[in-house]
DNA sequence: AGGTATACGTACCGATCGGTAACATTGTCA
DNA sequence: TGACAATGTTACCGATCGGTACGTATACCT
């Protein structure tokens, strides 16, 4: 989908709206390669080739790999938040069938062959320090994640919404994680199951 | 299919004669750093300097960086189910209290600074190609390990036993990825006991 | 048209990557 | 003491890493 709304690809870098063509291009193909090969993985001699531009187009747009890798997962961050709204607003005020949709999507994603988790996931694996670029955006999605789901858990009336948060939090991060390591048949297809068991488990009797 | 290798080297063919002194130190500081920096992002010379040894010493006792990287998880493989022997050993016959010792166990071990997860998951995550070296001994742990969950799944009673060791298995993996994501105070202290909630929605009434 | 700001390309940088050749030194055990 | 295997030493390889100096083309605004 051509999502090209108001992209910010400014890095905070204080220069006004400018929009350089080869910016998208750069980011569209950073997007598809460090999500299916990591970041680690692909430098960026490849990506301008791929994206058909050249080395220098890239640190005019971007001041650096890694903050190219955050780039990629702030748009990843948005088009994430997007499915989950949709999950969300498929069931108004029934956050119960919310997470089951959103986790039924989920587990279908990941029996596909070639499938590779979560983008934000991943990165934060490569990048263990908490101060990289990637990965301050990988811990924000996260947080933001649970918040949400420990909030939904209260309105499922919960007898304990912060532990039922959490496991629905576990539960999805292992469904990205095993996802990728089982490929298809894999546990991840159970994951709206056991989360819909364990929801049973967790409410008010 | 790999192309014939000149060198005979037989791996590991259990010659019982001394085995070199400084493989074990590369392999331990191999070790050490592969699974708190990851493997993509520590190169051959700072394990050589930091064992005090030189490269040649390690490519003497390690065909190549990779099959180091698969070393090191298999010894990782080793004392994973060593581990998990142990909470099992700690409640004979009973599966249930099984899982929730080895659970607490890693729900405890997730609620350190600078905790980095599971090496194997980790692993699968920097190299997605099924084909690395070290991606086939982390995949092989996984699979084992799912055997293992659901197997005590069956002993347990459960009515949908691949269900429940899936399920458990997710919990696992989301226990080892949140709690490197979140650091202290993160959803993975709370594994043990979605655990048990899980279990006692899906065992047969 | 002309000037000017902006986007883009060619060519290059030093550093590091994984890996090796050739030879000197050590430790061990018969 | 001799033999032999393990390790160290030094220097090197081609490839790739992230990043840049600097000149050229293109678009826009009078």
């Amino acid at each position: 989908m051509p999502t090209d709304k108001n992209i910010d690809l400014t890095i905070s870098d204080g220069h006004a709206s400018a929009p350089p063509k080869a910016a998208k291009k750069i980011l569209d193909v950073a997007y598809d390669l460090f999500y299916r090969r990591g970041i680690r993985a692909i430098g960026v001699d490849e990506i301008v080739k791929r994206a058909g531009v050249t080395k220098p187009s890239l640190y005019r747009s971007f001041p650096s790999k890694d903050e190219l890798a955050a780039s990629y997962l702030r748009q990843y961050d948005l088009e994430y938040w997007e499915r989950f709204d949709e999950a969300v607003a498929a069931h108004p005020g029934d956050p119960r069938a919310q997470i089951k949709a959103f986790l039924t999507r989920i587990g279908k994603r990941t029996q596909v062959a070639d499938y590779r988790g979560c983008g934000m996931t991943n990165a934060a694996v490569e990048y263990p320090d908490h101060s990289h670029p990637a990965r301050v955006v990988s811990e924000a999605n996260k947080q933001e994640l649970r918040r949400r789901l420990r909030a939904m858990a209260v309105a499922m009336g919960a007898q304990d919404p912060d532990t039922l948060g959490d496991g629905l939090l576990l539960l999805i991060e292992g469904a990205y994680i095993s996802g990728q390591l089982f490929g298809l048949g894999g546990p991840a297809k159970a994951v709206a199951r056991n989360a819909d068991l364990l929801i049973e488990a967790s409410l008010k009797k």
